[in-house]
RNA sequence: GGCCCGGUGGUCAAGCGGCUAAGACACCGCCCUUUCACGGCGGUAACGGCAGUUCGAUUCUGCUCCGGGUCACCA
């Protein structure tokens, strides 16, 4: 057969050559250790946290050794394609930084190697897909899905392996005339690829992440073009590796069992094999049972989740680092102060096996960093967030930021910083007995005192109260409150003879913080009382003490 | 079902032939303390199973079990 003239019939109108793509996209100028990776999505909507797990080490790879790091945009399936998915992608990556140098950007494409989505590249592949037929390594195949279908049922009647191979693949060698007969008709074709792999026949592989695999050559013919000519993932995977020069290829170890054909493919088209990293995928128990399960289209799953509950970006990439790298947390520990760029991320440390995401940690991770935080940037990020997600919040806050930042400025700083905050949707109950219209009373009085020793101690705290007057004098108030009710002001002295007393400074102190906090539970009182103000806070106190009158 | 990957406490994990088997989160207790938070100290809790190699296996090999992935004109 001419395979020069089924070439022709088959892609008529590409008159490109590989030569013409190696020599519009040059190898790059790139010291010899300087790795090149992409993330290469496909737009179908939502973005899944396990994402950035695959997304930071390739960025990692990339940054670390003065690289290249790529967006590739995979929408050869337009069955998939979600409108405004790709803008949604670029934005939420960007939120949680994530910077590519190279690839499709809001404002178009960045760099040299484009155009970097796939559906405008496709002259590049079906030049390459020539070729294959040149070289007789690819066929076109006339099957329906019908007869296909039936192939499957076929196969599975007799126990053989499903796919198209061997004596099932129909079309692999057809004779011209067919081909052309088919061609006049117009029917549909795909082009598939024409494997010599033998099954019996066991080839080792090196994997960055997974160490040495065994796998079993490749046997089928898969397809390389549909029948829209756009190519299927293995041959834009290829393709564009090659043309764009990614030298590491950062996936998800779904892809391992690919892996074996894409080997093929890169041989026949004459590429060089990239470095190839299959990352286990992030796992997540289940909801009714708690065996575990791979997250899927769930709550939680979505990285939109952790934007809606206020994660900050920060902790959300810290917890990312801590997973890939064991040794993070320690070097953390070690240096709280370096940016993460900092952390010599090894792939060597990559554990080969999947892991559960874990909310805690997340959050333990999350107060770190927050507490981490200086109260201006804290009041920023929660506005930033608010803005979004609770007007109400936003609102007091822009009313008076100096105000607010005064609030987050509480026991911030110093070696044993509070850990009040993992998200900013925390934020709201955190902050709202500083602001008159979000206050509320929360907690009960306590029914183990009497109405009467609770307002007594008010009323005397009223009476003796001065806002100029330090912590400590403040404090001595309280407790000479104490002492004229009753109350051991002693703490020590209560505790070696509870019976004495009616109750200690502690409970005292308990019937203030309610007065003036509404809660049993809060930070430093004297703090609090100095950002509400004097006056709103005898107001409190005086609230309290008429509603206990009553 | 075939093929592939994985298997150390509840979770994430150190370990790389000899250890009382780290650490972090979570949980529990104690201390600090006017509450909470922070911090400090301590505790519960693990090598899936069976063979083999070896003087000795969590570490090496085989089998098995369990978990996951994959078998598309989806990526």
């Amino acid at each position: 057969m001419d395979l020069n003239l089924l070439a022709d019939l088959l892609y008529p109108d590409i008159h490109t050559l590989p030569e013409d793509m190696e020599k519009r996209y040059p190898p790059r100028d790139l010291p010899a250790d300087a790795k090149v990776t992409r993330f290469a999505p496909s737009p179908t909507g939502m973005v899944h946290f396990g994402s950035l797990l695959p997304t930071r080490v390739s960025e990692r790879l990339a940054h670390q050794s003065g690289g290249v790091y790529i967006l590739r945009i995979e929408d050869t399936d337009s069955k998939r394609y979600v409108e405004g998915a790709v803008e949604n992608l670029i934005k939420t990556y960007k939120y949680f930084h994530i910077d590519f140098d190279e690839g499709v950007t809001e404002s178009g494409d960045k760099g040299n190697y484009g155009p970097y989505t796939q559906s405008q590249r496709v002259e590049i592949y079906q030049t390459y897909a020539k070729e294959l037929i040149r070289a007789g390594k690819a066929y076109p195949c006339f099957c329906t899905a019908e007869e296909l279908d039936a192939m499957r049922q076929a196969q599975e009647a007799e126990g053989a392996d499903p796919g198209y191979y061997g004596k099932w693949a129909k079309w692999r060698d057809a004779d011209f005339e067919s081909i052309k007969a088919e061609l006049d008709k117009g029917t549909p074709f795909v082009l598939r690829f024409r494997s010599e792999g033998d099954p019996e026949h066991k080839i080792k592989f090196s994997d960055l992440v997974k160490g040495e695999v065994t796998v079993s050559e490749n046997y089928m013919d898969h397809v390389l073009l549909k029948s829209d000519g756009i190519p299927t993932y293995h041959m834009a995977h290829a393709v564009d590796d090659h043309l764009m020069g990614t030298t590491h290829v950062v996936r998800g170890e779904e892809w391992l069992p690919s892996l074996p054909f894409h080997m093929q493919l890169f041989k026949a088209l004459g590429f060089r094999l990239p470095k190839y990293l299959h990352i286990s995928q992030l796992m997540k128990l289940d909801e009714n049972g708690n065996k575990k399960k791979l997250s899927k289209r769930d709550n939680e799953s979505g990285v939109s989740y952790f934007r809606e509950k206020g994660f900050p970006a920060a902790s959300v990439e810290e917890y990312v680092m801590t997973l890939l790298n064991s040794n993070y947390e320690e070097w953390r520990t070690a240096n709280p102060d370096l940016p993460y760029t900092d952390f010599p991320f090894s792939v060597k440390k990559m554990s080969p096996s999947g892991c559960l995401f874990d909310m805690d940690k997340l959050t333990d991770v999350s107060k770190t960093v927050i507490s981490r935080m200086t109260a201006g940037d804290v009041c920023a990020e929660t506005l930033e967030w608010a803005k979004d997600y609770d007007p109400e919040l936003a609102g007091a806050i822009s009313a008076d930021k100096d105000y607010a930042t005064r609030i987050f400025a509480i026991g911030r700083g110093g070696k044993k910083p509070r850990k009040d905050i993992a998200m900013w949707s925390e934020v709201k109950d955190y902050v709202s007995l500083f602001y008159d219209g979000m206050f509320r009373k929360t907690d009960p009085w306590p029914e183990k005192f009497a109405a009467s020793d609770i307002r007594a101690a008010l009323v005397g705290y009223l009476d003796s109260f001065d806002y100029a007057d330090d912590s400590k004098a403040w404090f001595d108030k309280v407790k000479a409150v104490a002492d004229s009710i009753g109350f051991a002001s002693d703490m020590k002295a209560y505790k070696a003879d509870p019976g004495a007393y009616k109750g200690s400074v502690a409970d005292v102190s308990m019937f203030l913080r309610l007065a003036i906090t509404g809660r049993q539970n809060s930070p430093d009182m004297y703090e609090i009382i100095h950002i509400i103000g004097e006056e709103r806070s005898r107001e409190r106190v005086a609230a309290a003490i008429k509603e206990l009158g009553e």
